[in-house]
DNA sequence: ACGCCGACTTGATCCAGATCAAAGTTCCCT
DNA sequence: AGGGAACTTTGATCTGGATCAAGTCGGCGT
């Protein structure tokens, strides 16, 4: 990628431009944007920004993947999200964060002003529809989700975990294709509501299963797709098919 | 309450006036709406849309309570939400329904057809930001309702759904307040994840315990707030205080 | 009043996933 | 190259909530 994180770059060649709330943006819109945006980038590991912390900024996801996530008093968390480059972060509308932000990977974020920010999403309605169409998706995504925490089984939780990152990743061209855990084990329980113990076992009986195979314990192949797909435990006519 | 779900009747005496889509309308946004819409009204238990079905129209609930849920291919069944006066079924820009939408008590629907809708949103700033508003409102609460799936006890989630109800319907004046269950226990069972016998359970534990009284089935009082926000689980800071 | 049916409660038992515990593996860091 | 520390796997045991199974309660129709 030939494209720097530096502030004189143009929106034009961005990696997200065709995604992000920038999507539906013509060239004079951008140019808007392109004068208010700075990047900042976080190392893997790091909070972004706290539950209940001033937003100074909002900003997209250009690189890397962060997690939002709940903490309850005990220490139990709860994920309840991936940020992956284009998703958004913050709300407009409101001066406070909901929930923890942090940095899976590293992390570069584009960001803007609130102020600022928020005056322009009144003036460009092109922009303030990308971000109604992506909250939307994103709710749909959310209470899917909810699905998967409050009636999947274990195995049901992970096959579907595994499916998204398939689903997500797969090229056409390619034909057995490796993938990418993006999380460890324990963050992947708390993004399916497990422990870190199970995660492992199950991982381990999809494999004995000949479901799966890893090359090492991020990397893996999908050995058979429509046992996977068997396994997330969904309804037939959300599969491959339709 | 004197209105009528009539289309003669006017939008500015309509109850859900100044919290439905239509919040931000002035008055001669509000013609636009009246002129487009009808009403319609379903029985307890009905469904009113199934996942997959064209969506004809969109719809505000004036009155009643729908639910929003998915059931697996085996019966188990999710609540994703609860769908309140003044709450929105349809999703602009999309021709069909995630997730079923069935009427839990008598429920009346103020509707608009789907194209003449969308035009509308796109002219109608007004409308569009007060359902963008909405929208990143039911998105933190599907967020933190993943919190409760994933990461609450039994005991918690009843805790939980009962002080949602109570600080919903709370009104300053009255002290000891009687406070109503809109759903039977197999549908809290399958809006907390869990199943009705283990609502009984928990609800007669609550009551031992001197955190609520019951009238009957479905009419209870609070007798130790505080309690039942210590059982709920959450963060202190999210209490009553602040 | 009676009987029925749907909603609810309570008890007994079971089991999926949590918890506790101990190795094994990989990757830094010096 | 060696010594940790972080991450992962696997085993043993425990337990919260599910499941199976009787009842009980309350409202409604006749």
């Amino acid at each position: 990628m030939t494209f720097v994180f530096n502030e004189r770059e143009k929106c034009g060649s961005c990696p997200i431009r065709h995604r992000a709330i920038c999507a539906r943006c013509d060239e004079d819109e951008l140019t808007l944007l392109e004068g208010m945006k700075s990047y900042q980038t976080f190392e893997a590991g790091q909070p972004i920004i706290w539950r209940g912390d001033d937003l100074t900024h909002f900003a997209s996801v250009v690189s890397g993947i962060a997690s939002l996530s709940r903490t309850l008093e005990d220490g139990r968390t709860q994920m309840v999200g991936l940020l992956l480059p284009s998703d958004f972060i913050g709300r407009p509308g409101r001066e406070t964060v909901d929930f923890d932000v942090t940095a899976v990977t590293e992390v570069t974020l584009c960001r803007f002003q609130r102020r600022p920010f928020e005056d322009l999403v009144d003036r460009v309605p092109h922009i303030a529809q990308r971000m109604m169409e992506m909250a939307l998706d994103e709710l749909t995504a959310a209470r899917e989700w909810m699905v998967l925490l409050g009636r999947k089984t274990a195995r049901e939780k992970i096959a579907t975990f595994l499916e998204m990152i398939v689903r997500r990743e797969t090229v056409p061209s390619q034909s057995i294709q490796e993938y990418q855990l993006p999380l460890t084990r324990e963050e992947i329980a708390n993004f399916l509501g497990l422990t870190l113990e199970t995660i492992s076992r199950q991982l381990s009986a999809l494999k004995k299963d000949g479901v799966v195979e890893f090359i090492d314990r991020r990397h893996f192949r999908i050995k058979d797709l429509n046992a996977l797909h068997l396994a997330s435990g969904d309804d037939a006519d959300g599969g491959v098919i339709v």
